[in-house]
DNA sequence: TATGAATGAGTCTTCATTCAT
DNA sequence: GATGAATGAAGACTCATTCAT
């Protein structure tokens, strides 16, 4: 009474509920998005990773183009929700610690949201869309920049960061030392043909840290 | 008796050294990779630009990848010159004109290499390539880098830097903060579809400066 | 425990007659084919139209060709039975009134069947279905034809049309100006993206009757 | 120094001039065109038919409309030409004489004409630019319909017709039959798999001529 | 029997590369 | 060496048909 359900769920016993193939598709996008970019992805490709027919795609989205913008979407605003988790509350603990928090929370946002994007420039199509979807709702990557910035003025308001620091150049600062960091892990295991994630690499994180509480710290 | 040259070298009355289409193929595929990106690139679009056959490329690489790499790798090697000759001598001047100069050094090499690698990410064959050329010889991007710690390294030795900041994390701040300027310029530019580069963004700099500043200062 | 019915003839309450369905089908392919022709014609939309799953279809047909010629085949036994009740009995009336009910009957004729036949020509095995279809009984499109001759015989019997026109001459006359009429219709509603069929043309269907009165009367 | 040439031109000895293989491809879609129509021609058939490999259609036209619409337009304008070489002169020989050669004329020129415009009913986007393309030349196909009812009009004028028939219905009536020649000897050719052309059936034009002779004759 | 998602061959088109001239 | 048309292997997408439910 129902229609058949793809070979690969059947095998899987994979769960039995509607859109369960769509969330397939999505998830298998989602992957090789992370691991070979977006240059390289063919419909086929898809097809063959989801162990799916090179039709199916159609019948789930309007095109490739909708597939991997929803799987690009939906992991930006994981990656978002995540990061807003994680973020430091101003004025709990201590700055230090909060800044190393934040810093972490940053890098991990970054790490995931750089491989992502990387392949986006230079595809004028998709990339607006891309921002369009993303200025629309309020879950989109400046979300994350924003809550940095007002972190920043927070803290600032309770007197333990200094009057005359822009809380947007601290951010900018942030957020552009874990995004170079996400590219040059993304570029070396491209190298090394390693596609596996580094660790967070705490060490530098530490040294990044402990240079912007200088800039931070109100003159005592 | 002489092979024949291209007819548009011939009409420009360029030099009749040989590599004079060479260095023309050169520099059009750059112009096109500066103001296009590398995705929507292709060999007729060059030849076109060039004013050119479709086949000539062949005479001259081996074929449209190494076209792009060399290109690529030769504009490189030129903005990092153009940031080596422009980065501030440590000693010289306050340190606040220098962070200041060095600053905008940076974000002129960035706002020039973000475009070009911007494509790319994702190209797994190019990328390796790339890089593998890149570390072969001293003039690749990671040498503004590296000269950027030497500098900050200097003037801590003239003790005008904190010991206790790490040069390395200083250099991650500063690139990362204008190269995310970058892209975040190239991505306005595309939404709005506005190719005309914007000025150097001088007051977000200062911003920059300022807090960078703060971290650098040794403790009076 | 007996087989389940289509959720468009339940809704409708339609007859649970066996072949219900296979009735439905066979109406919304004919509405379909008279709307907008044979060559955007997918099962999907027949099936979206009728308010019916894709797969029905291939419990009550081999397959998209024999609904389409089903389809086209009853619809054309339909106008041919139209047409045969129209026409006018010979002797009867004045042969003028006889010439203008048999070209009004021919004109609604060709209007019916030009779009139905318009989209089979170059569609090889269709067509080649469709005639072997339609000479195996006796009530193809011919049959209006033919019916068209006989009358004009019989008139010429009668003594009311001139001995030495030929009564298929006349029928191709005939027929030929109505499909052309048909056509040209077609073609000006594709044109003018106006589906609206006109009203019949009284004025030129008019003109038409005088010529061919002409011809056919008997010289006095 | 020149570009090489399709190996089926080089083969075949064909003209060296420019566009040889650009009116090999419309030559070539035109016979498919009249063999099967427009609705089985796919771009591979018109390479595969041409000896030619799937991408030089795209060298030489902007796709598979513009090859078709060239095919289609230049066959029509040939068709056009010779009708109007062919057709009487108003007044010379005698009105007899005359309408058999205008019919001959037209029988021919629609026997051409109604295999290329056969298939394009129903696909909106070909027809509608085929008859804007048409429209905007005096030599579509509607020039031989307006130059048959000059005829008629003329020698009405000259006193050889009768004043009181139409000479649009003349037109339509002339015009009406011989496409439903062509019409019907395409349905027999295709239904004995015979694509060769009959030979103009003189005996059926006889009939037709004497007919439309009586309708034009003025009454002595 | 009805359902409608899955299948996959086939369509038009692009583009890096080759090669006769 | 230069030319630019020819080549053909992909690519995204369509749609008649199948089949587990």
């Amino acid at each position: 009474m129902s229609p058949r359900r793809a070979k690969v769920l059947r095998d899987r016993g994979d769960s039995d509920s509607p859109g369960a193939l769509r969330r397939h598709l999505i998830a298998v996008t989602q992957h090789l998005l992370a691991a070979h970019g977006l240059i390289g992805l063919t419909t086929r490709q898809i097809a063959r990773e989801a162990k799916v027919s090179d039709g199916v795609l159609y019948n789930h989205f309007a095109g490739k183009d909708e597939l991997v913008l929803t799987a690009l979407g939906e992991r930006a605003t994981e990656l978002v929700r995540d990061f807003l988790a994680a973020r430091p509350e101003p004025g709990a603990a201590t700055l230090e610690q909060n800044l190393a928090q934040l810093a972490r929370a940053v890098l991990e946002f970054s790490a995931g949201i750089v491989p992502l994007v990387t392949g986006l420039f230079g595809q004028a199509d998709l990339l607006h869309a891309f921002l369009s979807g993303i200025h629309a709702d309020q879950v989109g990557p400046q979300a994350a920049f924003a809550a940095t910035v007002e972190y920043v003025a927070a803290e600032q308001h309770l007197g333990r960061v200094a009057d005359d620091v822009d809380p947007v150049a601290v951010a900018q600062l942030l957020f552009g030392a874990c995004q170079l960091h996400g590219l040059v892990s993304q570029l070396r295991s491209a190298e090394d043909e390693a596609p596996e994630q580094d660790a967070v690499p705490a060490a530098d994180l530490d040294a990044i840290v402990v240079v912007l509480l200088r800039a931070l710290r109100p003159v005592r």
